[in-house]
DNA sequence: CAGTATCCCTCCGGATACTG
DNA sequence: CAGTATCCGGAGGGATACTG
């Protein structure tokens, strides 16, 4: 009963908790729309704009699973014509800790890629 | 240029980058096999013992790509028959954040659900 | 044991066109 | 604008059998 030890248990809940998280922000698309939202509430055609290439279904399907999740709201204002904004809830704040250091940890795995090449040729 | 705000052009350095970092732990088992594995080195069986219901074709291709990427090492023991086994390189020590964060992550979340639903019904 | 080789199928996601 | 409807290809991944 240490502390971080890991056992065959815990070892395993970590793999579910991991899995589980996995699937929430699984898709090509989740986790870079959420951070072009970071800037703040976009509509739809601008998300498409932000986020290039993404199709409406796609964008309009990852919403749709985004909000289930608590994840992002949808905003109806009822103008003329109607004008519909996406932005981030509250909860998806505890989402930064993952989108951090996925960015951190992707940046310096490049800068690690590139540095090897470099110096691959060489052969000193 | 202050420090963390988010104009147009961190936004996207900061999607390319998390794109990077999902890029190279794609796939179903990438994560569950790295954590599978912290507990310290295991051969080939073992690792497929331990995460159940993958096939050898899958569990070959992840340790390859896993290998490729400087994340896991293979070693070859000359016993009779041949030994072989799979560990975490330190390099791959760099990733505990990213698994850290999408465990707790993951974890805080299922309970968020559960909560969710039990209060559902019930209505104050 | 430590994998490779095939077959097969689901479903993710793109392209395109259409609707209120 | 804010999406939905349809069609479709290809990658990801499972089942099974086989090899050194």
């Amino acid at each position: 009963m240490d502390e971080e030890i890991h056992t065959g248990e815990t070892c395993n809940a970590r793999i579910n908790s991991v899995k589980d998280a996995l699937y929430v922000l699984s898709g090509k698309w989740k986790l870079p729309l959420i951070i072009a939202l970071m800037n703040g509430p976009l509509r739809f055609k601008e998300i498409q704009r932000s986020l290039t290439d993404i199709t409406p279904k796609m964008l309009s399907k990852e919403l749709r699973e985004l909000e289930l999740n608590d994840l992002i709201e949808r905003k109806v204002f009822h103008t003329v014509p109607v004008t519909i904004t996406y932005e981030l809830t509250s909860y998806n704040k505890t989402l930064l800790p993952i989108i951090k250091s996925l960015g951190d940890w992707g940046k310096k795995h490049r800068k690690r890629l590139v540095e090897e090449r470099r110096s691959d040729p060489i052969k000193v």
